[in-house]
DNA sequence: ATGAAAGCGCTAACAA
DNA sequence: TTGTTAGCGCTTTCAT
């Protein structure tokens, strides 16, 4: 492969002067920059940036670690940390964990032995340990977390999204509407705990305020996957008392409640309301279009990523305030027409 | 940042040993081995990948270029690379050109320029130059593409899927529906020349051969989103002579046709069928599921990171043979029930 | 079984 | 404006 000194030999000047060329830090004759470049054009030349990086102790990029690619909303937010990191010269390396605690950790220190200059953690734990972002922290490795839950916003900074109101604004919504019979798809098997859980209490919360007590048993669980929410959605309408409405946590699991209720020969929003979480760019399109709780992927990722470039520059860095949600009203929730509590006719 | 010169000295050793405890080349006293061991974990020690990657020449990295992240199909191609390459010891870094020509040529040099091993280029030319990647090979750099277009075939090992094939299948399950205007919904602009058009072809071989002529006015354009599809879908119905089935030729297209025809009221399969192709995930869930060719991303990507890998290692290796599509047939298609030819009701 | 020495390709003082 | 020198953190002969 041809090195900086293939070129420095070729246009007759040593290395430092073809580096400076590269640079442009220092004052080179234009006529030694003619010739160096049509070299490094001639030789197709392209600087090594293992041992630039060696030197300057930067890499330029910065990890990105996301529970799961193929869900689109990490999809989405890995697309606009690419934007956003090209338009400050870095670039992103993003993995995702598919979820499981060996494989984050071992993300997570290959993403540190590369060098990377920083590192930003999204979503929830699914995949990445407390301790083992905590040894890296207090290295003074720069980190932050993107959303996540409050466990980790007293060890890294984290860029937060206020879950609990967005919870609020799906429960007001569907209050507004009449449902009183809400049945809940979240994120999280019952034995680990809920990990979606804020966005459940913001709408409970809102529902007691509202003097509606809330029936745990409509309460159910998934992980997040098309089929999950399906199943979870599934159990719900078998119910002999099923709820008017479903909030999903997160927008695959109600399209597969979509799904479940097309089966189930449901028409939506007539006989069941749907709502979802996350606003992604497929909710506009499904039949009918999904209500949702909007999650502003860019202004995350904007702010994560200029957070964390300051981070890296050493210099200090407030933590941005809470990003607040908003409720994109679609065709998939309307008013509650069937009689609380009776079954669903097939 | 701790190096291997303070475990060394921590541990009373030469760096050149503590290196032999780390690849576990040489042999090393069980002793010494415990002791550099214990300093490594104590002072949080982590190799220097590029410093490693310097002398080594090799960074077991694999580039990955697809054109749009958030097409759940590349997200889905991403996953699958990763675990592929994951169980080779091989990290995937993957980036999306946004089917843009000038940040594909900048990533393509990035990653020449971060010495990945190698790299493998999927999907369409969007977004990267035939020159760019040429350049590249005849310097003698591992490079394949994957599922690309004929145009490559001949500058780099290309793993390829049979999409002709795929086409035919379409037609043939259309055909036999009954179905004889048929509308496409294709990739790629009118002026710079249909992008998918063997997927195209194949549809249009098929009806030929079986004695149906093709209205080249129900052949239609987008660039393989949601809202590309919704919009032509729409301008196909709008017609007073609407087609009876829709092809389009990837599923995202596919969901934004099922969009436009619930927006015109239109039941499907009942007044229209609809036919996509990729096999995303989101085909299961949608309402009906779409009926759409399979490319085994899986199968794919095992073929291409096993014959990148063979390049890297200086192997001859043998292009596999074309992977075949599969029909999967869901509940978007069926028989042809409104009479040809006649304008839809609203 | 361990160590000494050289060098991967580059940048950054510092000199000239 | 250009060159000299040293060294980033690691691996790798080759000695010992």
């Amino acid at each position: 492969m041809t090195t900086i000194y293939d070129i420095a030999r070729a246009a007759g000047v040593t290395a430092a002067t073809v580096s400076h060329v590269l640079s442009g830090k220092k004052p080179v004759s234009e006529a030694t920059r003619q010739k160096v470049m049509k070299y490094i054009d001639e030789l197709g030349y392209r600087p090594n940036l293992l041992a630039r990086g060696l030197i300057t102790r930067s890499t330029r990029t910065i990890g990105l670690i996301v529970p799961i690619i193929s869900n689109p909303f990490y999809a989405e937010v890995i697309d606009a940390a690419e934007r956003i990191a090209h338009r400050a010269g870095f670039r992103i390396m993003a993995t995702n964990t598919q979820d499981d605690t060996l494989l984050g950790q071992e993300i997570l220190e290959d993403l540190h032995a590369r060098r990377v200059d920083g590192i930003i953690v999204m979503g929830g734990s699914g995949g990445l340990s407390i301790p083992a972002i905590n040894t890296l922290i207090s290295h003074g490795f720069p980190m932050l977390s993107c959303i996540w839950d409050e466990e980790t916003e007293r060890i890294a900074p984290n860029v937060s999204f206020d879950y609990l109101a967005g919870g609020r604004l799906v429960a007001e919504h569907l209050l507004a509407l009449g449902h009183r019979r809400i049945g809940i798809i979240a994120h999280g098997v019952a034995e680990k705990g809920p990990q979606h859980h804020l966005r459940v209490s913001g709408c409970l919360e809102a529902l007691a305020e509202a003097g509606y007590p809330f029936d745990a048993t409509l309460l159910t669980y998934g992980d997040s996957s098309l089929q999950s929410g399906k199943d979870a959605a599934l159990q719900l309408l078998a119910r002999l008392d099923p709820p008017t409405a479903i909030f999903a946590t997160n927008d695959l699991m109600a399209i597969g409640a979509l799904s479940a209720a097309w089966e189930r020969g449901l028409h939506i929003p007539r006989d069941l309301s749907v709502v979802g979480f996350d606003n992604i760019e497929l909710t506009t399109y499904t039949t009918p279009p999904i209500t949702t709780v909007i999650i502003d992927r860019v202004a995350l990722m904007e702010k994560s990523v200029e957070m964390l470039l300051a981070l890296i520059e050493g210099k200090h860095v407030d933590v941005p305030p809470t990003l607040k949600p908003v409720l994109a009203v679609r065709g998939s929730t309307a008013h509650s027409s069937r009689k609380e509590g009776s079954a669903l006719l097939e």
